[in-house]
RNA sequence: GCCACUAUAGCUCAGUAGGUAGAGCGCAUCCUUGGUAAGGAUGAGGUCACCGGUUCAAUCCCGGUUAGUGGCUCCA
């Protein structure tokens, strides 16, 4: 028999008789490893374990530390959940159950709807068959057979699964037990690999996600190969309800939403005191950018909104009412009141570009379902401003956008992604239109070295856009800055400015926001900082706290004080113990709690405790009013 | 909008085989004057989300509405 030469990924080569299986030359490596890898890379392609090798090759092997081996882990463990459910649920049809970013899900379309006496049910199933560790076997068979298999037992997801691939796709299986699905793979070697497993939640879902298919029940859960890590996860979420600006926001009396406006939040004072620091912030750098601000009406006639295209595109999502027997439409965008300012007069190429700014209040009616605290309201503020320019000063104002963006996120302290999307279903204007638009914003994602995903049809209709994205504390982005090219507006209003030639040209516009939303900002600052606002932001900065009433004088000395050179401090001169008080300051995330007792009466001085440094000792008064208003000053966080 | 679940005091939650409810925290008053995360006493707070049905009787059972939660779809 021949023999084969296999190499590893740190170079040795190995040989062995041809068609030795997988597992056995990772067994052949090490005993542990045999134990842990759960697929191979072989010539860079995915592999199961029991596969035979025929040729020499290069191959590497997989555990759950490598993300693909995670995927795969993932989702042979929705293979065993399907399993479960068929045997529980007889009659079930399936339909797809891929691995996802934490741990996997199947879509089921039953008559009972699961309760979570079912989740248990099945996760105890899926335990049996985990016990029993029943191999993956994969197959293949030709199209017809296939179709037949499933027609036969009346899944009719899968067949038209099969149907839409296309006609020399080869048709693979997946049988462990009694279980078959069709599935490209692989798999790891046998369902005994899975440990710790649990189903989190049932959640409708449409087939093939479209909302014009039918619902499907989805099973949602996760897998790891050791207790320990499904224990962590578990803690992760848990910390993560912690973190939820919905809860904090609550907790910390910064805004609350309320059943007589569902989607429109209230801001409270500590909240808009938030709003305001990252306001003047964001008015402070625009200045500096060479924007000038604005304010356009709320209510605008419907004559401009048909002209702007919105009321073609966009009128499912607008709010209407009438004034004096004319119909009038809540802006949903900011973009035609400012270009009404534009066009307000004629502008010459010198004074281009025109950079106005506006912190717009729109409105947007959001399907119920979707409304989500802060993140997701039917009204928000947006941090709006429109670019009109020459086209060949696009490029740079472009990547002075980026800039200003990567400037605002890093004082926070935020990473992001980026993508770029393009034309959607719904969008106005010609190809070639959009196909310029697309490519100057590629060029200067490109230019300015930025990695980027591309988001498909995502646009927005009447121009492609960047857009970054923040993570919550769950994982879940949400997009915030966004910058659209747009050829199409200046074009429905006849936008123009005055050339060197004497004539009038049409400028360019850019629609950008930084924030996105205030509102959603300051949903994704809550969870980001846990409800610990650093001071700049802090809604108060400092709280004296007196030990006993004869200090009460004293401290009213020193708020006075601070309160003067413009540092938020309150008193909390109850009649209580200070580690009461204490506590309470250190519930409400105070950045520094001022104690004042006989000694700093004596040393005008302060005792200062920071709320995650604890104790730091006593200062003299002026010396912690310079070092708070100089961390106030630098933004520190 | 769709699927599932939920709605009891300001907050977190008990509770009733159907007979109009209870704890802790918070709040108020008093006592306590205490050096870095809960001192004590007393008290006030609820049309049990809303509308209808069944019943002698509904917070509880049934239907609907509204809102919320987790997803799906959609989006800043």
């Amino acid at each position: 028999m021949n023999n084969i030469k296999i190499t590893l990924p740190d170079g040795s080569e190995n040989e062995y008789p041809a068609g030795t299986t997988l597992i056995e030359i990772a067994k052949g490596i090490s005993p542990r490893l045999g134990k842990e890898a759960l697929v191979a890379k072989v010539n860079g392609q995915l592999m199961d374990m029991g596969s035979p090798i025929k040729k020499d090759a290069s191959v590497e092997f997989l555990t759950f530390e490598d993300e693909e081996g995670k995927q795969v882990y993932r989702h042979s463990t929705s293979h065993v959940m399907a399993q479960a459910v068929q045997k529980l649920f007889p009659g079930v049809k399936f339909a797809i159950g891929p691995a996802i970013n934490d741990g996997f899900y199947y879509d089921f379309d039953v008559i009972d709807t699961f309760t979570p006496d079912d989740l248990a049910k099945i996760e105890k199933e899926m335990e049996a068959i985990i016990k029993a560790n029943l191999p993956f076997e994969r197959f293949e068979l030709p199209r017809p057979q296939a179709l037949a298999l499933f027609e036969e037992s009346g899944q009719n997801y899968k067949v038209e699964l099969i149907e839409d691939l296309p006609d020399d796709a080869i048709l693979s299986f997946y049988r462990q037990g009694d279980f078959t699905d069709l599935c490209a793979g692989p798999h790891i070697p046998s369902t005994g690999r899975l440990r710790a497993v649990k189903l989190l939640n049932v959640a409708g879902a449409y087939w093939r996600g479209s909302e014009k298919n039918k619902m499907l029940q989805r099973i949602y859960g996760v897998s790891f190969p050791k207790k320990a890590m499904l224990d962590e996860y578990l803690f992760r979420i848990e910390e993560a309800k912690r973190r939820d600006h919905r809860k904090l926001g609550a907790e910390l009396d910064l805004f609350s939403i309320q059943d007589e406006g569902p989607g429109f939040p209230f801001f409270h004072p500590r909240g808009m005191i938030l709003r305001n620091e990252l306001e003047k912030y964001w008015r402070e750098e625009h200045q500096k950018r060479g924007y000038q601000e604005i304010r356009t009406p709320i209510i605008l006639n419907r004559a401009l909104w048909e002209q702007s295209g919105h009321w073609d595109h966009y009128r499912e999502n607008m709010y209407f009412t009438k004034i004096d027997e004319a119909d009038y439409a809540v802006k949903p965008m900011n973009c035609p009141g400012s270009i009404m300012v534009y066009n307000n007069r004629l502008h010459s190429y010198r004074e281009l570009p025109i950079r106005l700014a506006e912190l717009g209040l729109v409105h947007r009616h959001e399907m119920s379902g979707v409304l989500h605290g802060l993140m997701r309201v039917r009204c928000f503020t947006q941090d709006d401003a429109h670019i009109f320019m020459l086209p060949h000063q696009v490029r740079e104002e472009i990547t002075g956008v980026i800039d200003m963006i990567d400037d605002f996120y890093k004082v926070f302290g935020f990473s992001y992604h980026v993508e770029l999307s393009t034309k959607p279903e719904k969008a106005m204007g010609a190809d070639e239109i959009w196909e310029l638009a697309t490519g100057a914003l590629r060029d200067a994602l490109e230019a300015g070295g930025l990695n980027y995903k591309v988001n498909e049809g995502d646009g927005a209709f009447y121009g492609p856009k960047i857009d970054f994205h923040l993570e919550d504390s769950l994982g879940r982005t949400w997009q915030c800055g966004t910058i659209q090219l747009d050829f199409l507006m200046p074009e429905k209003f006849n936008l123009s400015y005055v050339g060197e030639d004497g004539q009038k040209h049409r400028p360019v516009m850019i629609h950008r926001v930084v924030f996105g939303s205030i509102e959603r900002f300051i949903g994704i600052l809550t969870e980001h900082y846990a409800g610990a606002f650093p001071a700049w932001l802090a809604p108060v900065q400092a709280r004296v706290i007196p030990i006993t009433d004869r200090h009460a004088g004293y401290a009213r000395e020193v708020v006075g004080r601070l309160d003067k050179d413009g540092i938020r401090v309150d008193l909390d001169a109850r009649s209580e113990k200070i580690n009461y008080k204490i506590r309470e300051a250190q519930a409400q995330k105070i950045p520094y709690m001022l104690v004042i007792g006989d000694k700093e009466v004596d040393h005008c001085a302060v005792a200062v405790r920071h709320r995650v440094r604890g104790d730091l000792g006593a200062i003299p008064i002026g010396e912690f009013e310079e070092k708070l208003l100089e961390e106030i000053r630098v933004k520190a966080y």
